[in-house]
DNA sequence: TGTATATCGTTATAACGTCACGTATTTGCT
DNA sequence: AGCAAATACGTGACGTTATAACGATATACA
């Protein structure tokens, strides 16, 4: 267990999930911090099951640890300082950071009645309003942009 | 009190406060709706003390209504629907829709430490990212951009 | 050994928002 | 006038999201 890049090669070539489970603990490693077993779950189920709420991840920590609040908004503190996941603020939900992009500029539309979340490509835009931001004297701006609308499903866009 | 358009033009004219307030009552009479004493006290607040949130604007009417959470959140929702003010997912809180902007494109930065709140002038750049939204089946897009950064102050820059 | 840091547990509470139901007032129609 | 419907607001209870404050354990390392 001491050397965990060649450990990233080994265990299961091929699996994204494993992928992304080795480079999160990679990058842990080099801020001198650790992927712990609670980590590790609230990571790997945002991986899987896409947006959720910090309320829905306590309860999905069945005896991985004691699942108090406090608990998970740490985790997932810890998780958005390694840039690992991103909060979607319109919904106060949490989102797997795709590979390769941990730290550029990143946007969503969250669907306000299904909450369906998907990025949009459209990073050369973004740059250009944060650089705004930056004229106007702003600085350490978080690179993620959330639009809200409805999604083409019939059901969101008749009750809207 | 017949002809609300004819006392926009007499009342205290050069008052950018009163034309709001003016253009407010217009806007709500067209809906078919009043701009009543809670309604009024709300959209003052916000046109004059910048971003509030719910319970902040619940404080302080003092004895203009009885003040309850559902209250606020319907006046906010009225005044939402009008276009009078947006919302600032982001902090939880409510800005004044500055007058000729009722339902155009808006951006804004927001401290993450002081709040501090500053409008952005980027539609151009927001409409191209609205648009991606569409081409992804998204409809009825919220046009307000938030994001979130450090504004220029040393204690805010610092804390950071 | 002792000190610093990292990590997690626990109780309580703050902050933001909604549900469900009741009441008054106004509006429009017969 | 009489009545139904819509508008607007009051109220208690509750749901959801987030943090404060303090404590316990473990590990690293001088």
């Amino acid at each position: 267990m001491s050397d965990l890049s060649i450990m990233a090669k080994e265990t299961k070539p091929g699996s994204d999930l494993e992928d992304q489970l080795n480079r999160a603990r990679n990058i842990a490693r080099k801020a001198g911090k650790t992927l712990t077993p609670v980590r590790e779950h609230f990571y790997r189920r945002l991986l899987v099951e896409g947006p959720l709420g910090a309320y829905d991840l306590v309860e999905g920590l069945n005896g991985v640890a004691s699942a108090k609040p406090p608990t998970a908004y740490r985790t997932l503190e810890f998780l958005l300082e390694l840039g690992l996941i991103r909060k979607l603020q319109s919904v106060s939900k949490y989102i797997a950071t795709p590979l390769t992009k941990s730290s550029s500029p990143m946007a969503f539309v969250v669907c306000r009645e299904c909450g369906l979340t998907e990025q949009l490509d459209c990073a050369p835009y973004q740059a250009i309003i944060f650089d705004r931001a930056k004229q106007n004297g702003f600085d350490q701006i978080d690179s993620t942009i959330e639009i809200s609308g409805l999604c083409g499903d019939p059901h969101c866009t008749d009750a809207g």
